[in-house]
DNA sequence: TTTTAATTTTAGACAAATCTAAAAATAATT
DNA sequence: AATTATTTTTAGATTTGTCTAAAATTAAAA
């Protein structure tokens, strides 16, 4: 059984390896869970302990099969969760993380399976993310990032990679949701911005925006 | 802000004041927190220091107004918990128990009232336990004992006083649920047995089950 | 009412999760 | 390759919540 600590550093390890192949550091981690390396060191002894990681003196950690499905059962209830207060408690999307982040701490495999039911086996959480299954399967989803598409070609939004209050806001404002479709009118090479034409308006977002944007075409 | 410790321990305190007009006895604490009356001494402490209960050494603890109100918000999220595992995800009443005793730690106001309007504002649990609203107001509701009813009157089944899987899967095994109505036919003066005429059968239940069962003339 | 019993508190210890400051190891730079 | 800088680990401390054992207080009984 392991605390809420080690479920949020495992947390941390798990999304970091997904975009790294070598050793996690001990400060990227300390970095992302908001503490200090020595606490992270100490914290990689119960982790490996418990045989959810691997790790050797100054070499960097590695998540195990073990760690990885672990992680994957946390990421789910989180995910899960944010679908319940969106669908049905009407949480704005930028709105559920910091509960969701309570939320997945519940232990109960029987609560979480009766609320994927509950949810209709939803596929993805209000940011576009997938939700890993019971068995820890995550459905594989045809995206890319705004800033890597065709012009003239029609795409729909799938998912934010930034998922912070700010960013979700500003893309209410812009009337972008996920499900929207636009064409991709041009990419200007002098700031990377990018301009679409969507519900008959040119807009123009940044390379910020666009960076955070996945989108597919359709 | 409470931690998870100080607010079970405020619960415990809250529900032994109920029955209870003399200060609360550390061991009571100890007993129903299932810790050593040193580690209650330890946390009165800290629940004085935040004006939830008042205490003199060695005389007992009496809950304050604001360890009421706060208690009751706990004791709110306990049980609109329990009625959305019983209600949406279809747990069973022993079900609900343990869960709800996670969930009623999650901290989040907008949820929580989410949550009772999502559920419809019920007034009582799923054991017939009365809801407090976001006010921390109480419904009462007329309710006796089985133990203290009149014979040859008609009953309904509101509530139970144990709330442990084992009695209340007992009922389940008895079909009795709450809203099942009845009659009383007799009280046994020897075991103090109260039998019942349920679904057109005669029903004896011992002084134990009788006296955990809630019920309303009707 | 004095002695015995029970309760409550204190004192000191421990595990979990964190920190700071210093030491050890690795990486980067002349 | 030697020096400097960065990263990581260790050592020791702190807070929270718990414990055991002993001391202090209150309650019960002879």
């Amino acid at each position: 059984m392991l605390t809420h600590a080690e479920e949020n550093y495992l947390k941390v390890i798990y999304h970091l390896s997904q975009t790294e192949d070598e050793g996690i550091s001990t400060n990227a981690i300390a970095q992302k869970t908001d503490t200090k390396a020595s606490s992270v060191t100490d914290m990689i002894k119960k982790l490996k302990e418990k045989n959810l990681i691997t790790h050797e003196k100054y070499q960097g950690v590695f998540i195990t099969k073990l760690g990885m499905q672990t992680a994957k059962m946390i990421i789910r209830k989180h995910r899960l969760w944010e679908v319940f207060l969106v669908d049905k408690l009407h949480f704005n999307w930028d709105e559920v993380h910091d509960v969701a982040e309570e939320l997945e701490h519940i232990k109960s495999e029987k609560l979480i399976n009766a609320l994927d039911a509950f949810l209709g086996y939803p596929k993805e959480d209000p940011h576009g993310d997938p939700i890993p299954n019971a068995k820890g399967e995550i459905p594989y989803r045809e995206k890319e990032l705004l800033t890597e598409t065709k012009i003239n070609h029609k795409y729909m939004c799938v998912g934010v990679k930034d998922t912070s209050s700010a960013f979700l806001q500003y893309l209410d404002r812009q009337k972008i949701a996920l499900g929207s479709t636009f064409t991709v009118l041009k990419h200007e090479n002098f700031d990377h911005s990018v301009t679409i034409l969507f519900q008959d308006n040119e807009l123009t977002l940044s390379k910020v925006v666009a960076h955070n944007l996945f989108v597919k075409k359709i």
